[in-house]
DNA sequence: CTCCCGATAT
DNA sequence: ATATCAGGAG
């Protein structure tokens, strides 16, 4: 299948229609939540995330209170999540610069969210578009995949996929859409086993093995 | 490119 | 047993 510029915008009517009102699963109450929820949901469930954030802000919950706790007490308080020494290391040299440079803050500027220790491109998209309600793609494993089996955008790196989603996607559904590849890819379009045979998005697929 | 890494699904 | 989970740093 050639996926044609009106596939693609197939394609994207189909997802905003049963993904309608997507937002992410993680639970968080402000900015900096948010920031350190995303930090450390990389290679991890959001659900475990979730009980781990839920326990971590009970005790500390802001920028100086988690220096206060000690990087030792970090580790063990998020070990659950995997990758627990990095992303300690990395949270903690993050709280610093926001205490030193920002007030306690989380700011708003993209490339400003680029320079924190442990905040990548994908990072730095969630929060700018989440909390800060801008126009932004992040592209994790599931947008990656699902970008390229759709053929909605191609490319080696989640940079290329960006930005060709960026082109695909008119930019006022950006956030939304966003959301919309990550649901498709956590219910139907699964890394392992795609459930090929239950996709509404079957007859716009270039990947999909049925039929 | 490799390494970090526990929890979970298959 | 193994692949994968809202990646990023060196």
């Amino acid at each position: 299948m050639r996926v044609t510029k009106k596939i693609k915008e197939k394609q994207i009517e189909i997802l905003g229609q049963i993904y309608a009102g997507a937002k992410p699963e993680l639970v968080y109450s402000n900015p900096f939540e948010l920031l350190i929820a995303v930090i450390l949901s990389a290679q991890c469930t959001d659900k475990r995330v979730n009980v781990t954030t839920a326990r971590l802000f009970a005790k500390a919950p802001d920028a100086q209170s988690i220096i206060d706790m000690g990087i030792d007490a970090l580790e063990q308080e998020i070990r659950d999540c995997g990758l627990f020494r990095s992303k300690a290391k990395n949270i903690m040299a993050t709280c610093r610069t926001l205490v030193e440079e920002f007030d306690g803050e989380v700011p708003e500027d993209f490339d400003t969210l680029l320079k924190l220790p442990g905040v990548g491109r994908k990072t730095a998209n969630v929060v700018s578009s989440v909390a800060f309600n801008r126009p932004a793609i992040a592209v994790d494993t599931h947008v990656f995949r699902i970008s390229n089996r759709l053929k909605l955008a191609t490319g080696e790196t989640p940079m290329e996929v960006e930005q060709g989603l960026m082109k695909a996607i008119p930019k006022e559904k950006w956030s939304d859409a966003h959301h919309w590849l990550i649901w498709h890819g956590r219910k139907i379009c699964k890394a392992r086993k795609p459930l090929c045979a239950e996709c509404p998005l079957a007859e716009v697929c270039p990947s999909n093995e049925m039929k």
